[in-house]
DNA sequence: AAGAGAAGCAACCGCTCACTC
DNA sequence: CGAGTGAGCGGTTGCTTCTCT
């Protein structure tokens, strides 16, 4: 059986407030990120590791941009979107300042209905093609992906979405390969 | 002005992956 | 090699704010 990822200690649920932001800022900044079980104990916090870490990645982090979206970054995001299906945190890493929350959250309430508006599947970018909802590939080993239940494409042919894809969107000349972290 | 419904967003939940022993 | 554990990701929920009647 899985435990659960926190203790059943009494944790806080809910909206953070303005001290326990604090208390989380100050964590990080003196100590840095990592090790997120046990952060909320050594920062003071009634809160899990894992609450801890979605508050500091998706609305502390210093160098986020705040704000709406621009017409490039919309853009973007429906060209990676097509590319990528729904990988947030892939698509949000070609977005300085923007979190896989935020592109997930945009996605659903803003680009979703556009697509649709303009008469396209948010699901496969095609015209008039409706599908059921894609989970074209799911993460491999080491960055790699795999197709799954692809709605279609001849995705098996090779385990790079990126390579399969961009055939198909020929204007889109985007660096989407993946570095390995560099090691001391 | 107030109530209802819609939209937006922050946060939670559960699953998977990677790493360690 | 398999079990255990921590971290990360994507889907979903639910609260808050906005808009319409």
């Amino acid at each position: 059986m899985r435990k659960p990822c926190c203790e059943k200690k009494e944790t806080n649920k809910g909206a953070w407030s303005k001290q326990e932001d604090q208390k989380l800022m100050d964590y990080i900044q003196k100590h840095g990120e990592g090790c997120w079980r046990s952060l909320p104990e050594a920062a003071g916090l009634l809160r899990c590791g894992k609450s801890c870490r979605l508050r500091w990645v998706n609305y502390l982090r210093p160098d986020l941009k705040r704000g709406n979206f621009g017409e490039d970054e919309e853009d973007l995001i429906v060209k990676l979107h097509a590319l990528l299906g729904n990988r947030w945190s892939l698509i949000a890493g070609r977005l300085p300042g923007r979190t896989d929350n935020e592109v997930k959250n945009y996605w659903n309430t803003h680009l979703k209905r556009k697509l649709v508006q303009l008469g396209m599947d948010p699901n496969n970018h095609r015209l008039g093609q409706l599908t059921r909802p894609s989970k074209s590939f799911v993460p491999n080993n080491n960055h790699t992906y795999k197709a799954v239940n692809s709605n279609s494409q001849a995705l098996n042919s090779t385990s790079d979405p990126v390579e399969s894809n961009t055939s198909s969107l020929p204007d889109l000349n985007l660096d989407l390969t993946i570095g390995l972290p560099l090691v001391n």
